[in-house]
DNA sequence: TAGAAGGACACGG
DNA sequence: CCGTGTCCTTCTA
């Protein structure tokens, strides 16, 4: 399969070819979907380019917090690619049903430009993040699951359930606000 | 003092 | 039922 076919997949059929996993693998394709118009070099596979102008530049010396309004991530997609169309409904639901915390934080690490100053890679390769400011990646996360009282205090302690679900670990001299994914979270 | 760790329970899709 | 959200206690840098 190549990758337009891929892109054109549905949840469904993720979980039809990988009952255990199909989730969870087009989560990560949402990921990728919705950061592929980033710094990275267009890929190959990637055919529409958007011609919409960047919002803005992110805003350093503002005295308050911005009122940051950058919710427009409807990845909808509509490919007219390869005939699979099992989804009956054809309900246009954009994005996932329900975000996780872990893809949310991919993310925001997916756009260092936007949110680099929040949350960025220390080690990429390896899935090592740095939260840089907890009130404000906090905040995004509450805004996100429409829940005003999201502290770091609670992120953090979702943050910590994923050691045992092994989808993070912690790191091997543990720093302060530096968290590891495990092997495929990170990719 | 903010954060780390983790138990306990509530909640809601 | 699962994935948090909420709250809390204890420990640590």
């Amino acid at each position: 399969m190549d990758g337009i076919a891929l892109v054109a997949l549905t949840e469904e059929e993720f979980n039809r070819r990988a009952p255990q996993a199909g989730s969870t693998l087009y989560a990560q394709l949402e990921i990728w979907k919705a950061a592929r118009h980033e710094t990275w070099r267009p890929a190959p596979w990637s055919e529409q380019e958007q011609t919409s102008p960047k919002p803005a530049p992110p805003g350093l010396p503002s005295a308050d917090d911005m009122s940051d309004d950058e919710d427009s991530e409807s990845v909808s997609a509509s490919a007219a690619g390869a005939g699979s169309g099992v989804s009956a409904g054809g309900k246009a639901k954009s994005g996932s049903t329900h975000i996780h915390l872990w893809q949310f934080l991919k993310e925001l690490l997916a756009s260092p430009q936007v949110h680099g100053s929040a949350i960025r890679w220390l080690d990429r390769s390896n899935g090592v993040f740095k939260i840089e400011d907890s009130v404000r990646v906090a905040r995004l996360w509450g805004k996100r699951k429409n829940r005003p009282a999201m502290n770091y205090d609670k992120l953090s302690r979702s943050i910590r359930q994923y050691y045992k679900k092994g989808i993070m670990k912690k790191t091997e001299r543990s720093q302060r606000l530096v968290y590891q994914f495990c092997h495929p979270y990170c990719l």
